[in-house]
DNA sequence: GAAAGATTGATCCATATGGATCGACATGAC
DNA sequence: GTCATGTCGATCCATATGGATCAATCTTTC
């Protein structure tokens, strides 16, 4: 265990979940948007983006954030330095003049897949201290989570995040 | 299910595991941060530490970084915050004179029991589409992860974070 | 006990962030 | 057609953030 012993204790407190999947993703933001953010200079947001548009060609701006719950004005500049670096053009959409249809450039792809085969060392690396079936399981739950309709709307704090809409089709 | 289509394509990839847990988190901040800094004027952080330091009165500093993996100065100047409020006073350390001794007021303890209680609703909500077993198993994997080295310490990229001899004791 | 090096926490500065607003365009009611 | 309303994405502005640096203090070595 490479955990101390504050962490400990506050690892078995009533907010023990809450605050353990917090350490998680401080601790690996404070890794992962580091080797983003100096290797390739742009903000993490700006990658994620990058791997939506690539993943989807043609995605419409306002679909990113659908599957990256960032305000839309943080989607909206992530675009606009892909777009100054090369890695991104849009493409009007026939249907409705405002609509940025996005897709990635030769160059845009190049740099997309540097950067994903990073992350999938990354990610192997986060979850090495898992078995094979572990990770199946934890992926499961995490999924069961993020599936339900508080990960993104809490009866807690109204209109705390405007994605309620956002295309969740079946 | 209340994913959409993109979203099940993105986590059926190879970097689904990444998403995944970025997603959730991104989305419950969106949520819970809000609902902190709108109802209690201070940044999560702030709260973060006061949690830390009424769970463990006369903690330094520099060790509420090894239980929230934040920079230096985050700490710092959420301490100052704290301080200005009056949530949290701080008492001289006999051994070393650098060193801050941190102890939650009256005040601090109150708010922060408020503040505890919201949690522990949000963590309810967001945890409710698991069962209580199901809980307990994504806690222990979750807590696998976290003790792992590699969370802090990337073999990617050399110097990411430097809590490394922060008193990880066993 | 003097000097070099390490460590603690505050501060500086450039950049990132998110809420609010704006202009452009689309849609709907009449 | 006109007007009200809704939606898309860009921009403004105040604040948060993190890397770097700083002063103060402690430790080590001689």
């Amino acid at each position: 265990m490479a955990l101390n012993e504050k962490l400990k204790t506050v690892f078995a407190g009533d907010l023990r979940e809450l605050m353990l999947i917090s350490y998680i993703v401080l601790g690996n933001n404070a890794v992962t948007n580091r080797f983003i953010e100096r290797g390739y200079d742009m903000p993490v947001h700006a990658w994620s983006s990058l791997y939506a548009i690539d993943r989807f060609p043609g995605i419409r701006a306002k679909e990113i954030r659908t599957i990256f719950p960032r305000p839309q004005n943080t989607i909206s500049r992530a675009i606009s330095l892909l777009e100054k670096r090369g890695y991104v053009r849009q493409g009007a959409s026939e249907s409705d003049a405002r609509e940025k249809r996005l897709f990635a450039t030769a160059d845009g792809q190049r740099i997309l897949a540097e950067m994903t085969a990073l992350s999938l060392r990354r990610q192997a690396e986060l979850f090495s201290p898992l078995t094979a079936e572990e990770r199946d399981t934890f992926f499961g739950l995490a999924l069961k989570i993020a599936a339900g309709q508080n990960l993104l709307d809490s009866a807690l704090v109204s209109g705390a995040i405007d994605l309620h809409d956002m295309g969740s089709a079946a």
